[in-house]
This record gives structure tokens, sequence and C-alpha cells, in this order.
DNA sequence: AACTATTATATAGTACGCTAGATAAACCGG
DNA sequence: CCGGTTTATCTAGCGTACTATATAATAGTT
């Protein structure tokens, strides 16, 4: 009785459970290359974002990253706590708040961008490989509008 | 100026964004099916899991789901007291807890199970496409031994 | 039986990630 | 310029997830 009735309900064979763990992996991969930098995997995400173009406005970079504001402020505050970015509110409108890179924040430009190699080169996969999944994944977090 | 030195460095070419992102959005479809049965998206893997097979102990839970005991101690806690899932001390060693199905556990299964095929259709992803991506990210995850 | 090591689980602290509700500035029709 | 709506952000609370540490039972050794 302890035989399953039905093999394909197995949590192994859900998508859902596959994309729950390469998830978890994908972050655990990251975090001995974030540790020695004093970042975590989300804060990381931010900082890439900024590199990318700062000053960004808090809005801007939750819906570039796909972060709640209920998410990302908090994760900011941190940011700012440890002196890597800095935060206040957009003279021409103050419901805003600027964010931007401090000289600490860029500091450490060259060693963040660093880390997406290191992990290319830990995941063990092809260039075509990881760029197929990376496609095939962003299609469905990002599907076309109905 | 608004054009980025090294698009190569873009969050957007990031594989680890496009795990996070996916994972994000897997927990967000399951939750509208799984709020009537008042489950979370991780306490739905681990009904599935106990639904294959019941009683386990936490360790077993644990490793099956790729959970740490920090992780899945509360979170049964949280279905013991839901009334899904019970847990005693093994009288053969006392060092475990067994975990098992209520009634009340048992009487949702089908409601449960129904999940996962509610998340395929709304993927609108094909069988072939949805198994392929699967076992990719089984793969990254759970990678060979060296 | 006492000592030590190992195993299984629990607890505490930090950091997401979500939702709901609050706050305050900007906009807009009359 | 006045009151209502919209927009941008913040706050609070719950539920994961992780790390490090603690507790407690079992197993093995002497």
């Amino acid at each position: 009785m302890s035989e399953p009735k039905n093999a394909s309900r197995l949590v192994r064979k859900q998508i859902s459970f596959a994309v729950y763990g390469a998830a978890g992996r994908m972050a655990r991969m990251h975090k001995p290359f974030l540790d020695p930098i004093s970042l975590t995997f989300p804060q990381y995400l931010v900082m890439l974002e900024l590199y990318t173009d700062a000053p960004r406005t808090v809005g801007e970079l939750g819906t570039a990253l796909g972060m709640d504001t209920g998410t990302i402020t908090p994760l900011l505050k941190r940011l700012q706590v440890s002196g890597k970015v800095s935060r206040m509110r957009d003279p021409e409108d103050e419901r805003r708040v600027i964010v931007d890179l401090t000289p600490t924040g860029l500091a450490i430009q060259e060693e963040v961008w660093g880390v997406s190699e290191k992990i290319k080169t830990a995941c063990q996969m092809t260039e075509g490989d990881l760029t197929a999944l990376r496609d095939t994944l962003h299609n469905f977090a990002h599907p076309a509008k109905a």
C-alpha cells in the first residue's frame, strides 16, 4: 500500500517542482561568490540593474526585476545601510524616490560582473544550452499578452 | 548614453534571473488554485510527497523536496495546525518524528492532484516542451555526482 | 556504566516575497 | 482652488528559506 497509485502524480514529475528546485540551487550557487562582497542574490540582481542604468526610481527597479514594492523597499534600505546605494526623494516629483550607486557601490562593479562568468562555468552547460534554457524560462515568466 | 556599455552584463541576459523569475511566476500561478484549500506552494509540494508515500519522517521529506530542516519544521507545524498532517515521535527511534496524513489531509487529495493539470493548461506549452524543460531543470538542480 | 561520536530534529536570527492597508504628493474636472 | 482620484512609496504581518546553534536520543567504545 506504500506503492503510489498513480506514478504521474509524483512531485518529481511536476514542472513546478523542477523550477522550484532550480531556483534554490541557483541561489545557493551564487552564495559563495556573493558572500565576500556582502550581497544576497536578490541584492545582486538590483546591483546589476543599477550598473546598467543609474539612477533609477524604486518603481523602475521593481518593474525591471519583477519585484514587489513590499520586497524591494526593505531590500534597498539594507543596500543603503551597507553603503552601496543612496536613496533620496525626487525634487521634481516628491512621490518618487531616486536610487543611485555610491562610490562604494561602484567600487565593486567588476567583482559583481565577474560573478555571472563564474556561475556559467559552474553550471557545466554549453553556451548554447544556457541561452536556450534562459529564453525558454524568460518566455514562460513573461508570456506575450493575449 | 542610456546604451549599456556591456550588453552581456544585462540582468535579462543572466540565466539566474530567468530561473528566479520563472520560480516567482510559478508560485503566483499556483496561488489561486491553492488558496481555496488553504495551502501555500511549498506546503502543496509536501502534500504531493505525502500522497505518494506516507507516513514519512521529517528527514525523508526534507531530502525528497530539497528543503532544510529549518524550513520544513515550521512548515509541517502549520500543516498540523490546519489539521492536514499529524506529527509524532517514532517509538522505535525517538530521535525521529513521523509525519502522516490526517483524514482531513486525505480528503483533499483529489483537489490537490487536480492542481497540476490546471497549471499545465495555464502554461500554454505542449506536453513535450514541458517534459523537456522539466528534465533540463532537474538535471541542473540535481547534477550527477563527480 | 561512562564517554564519545553520530544522527534527527528543533530553535533563533536574517532576508526575501507576498498582501493589505496607510500616507502623501500630483493630477484633474468643475 | 477644491475635492476626489490616481500614483509612488512605505509599513506591517505571514510564510518561506537559509545559517548556525542547541538538544536529545542512539550507537559504539572502553
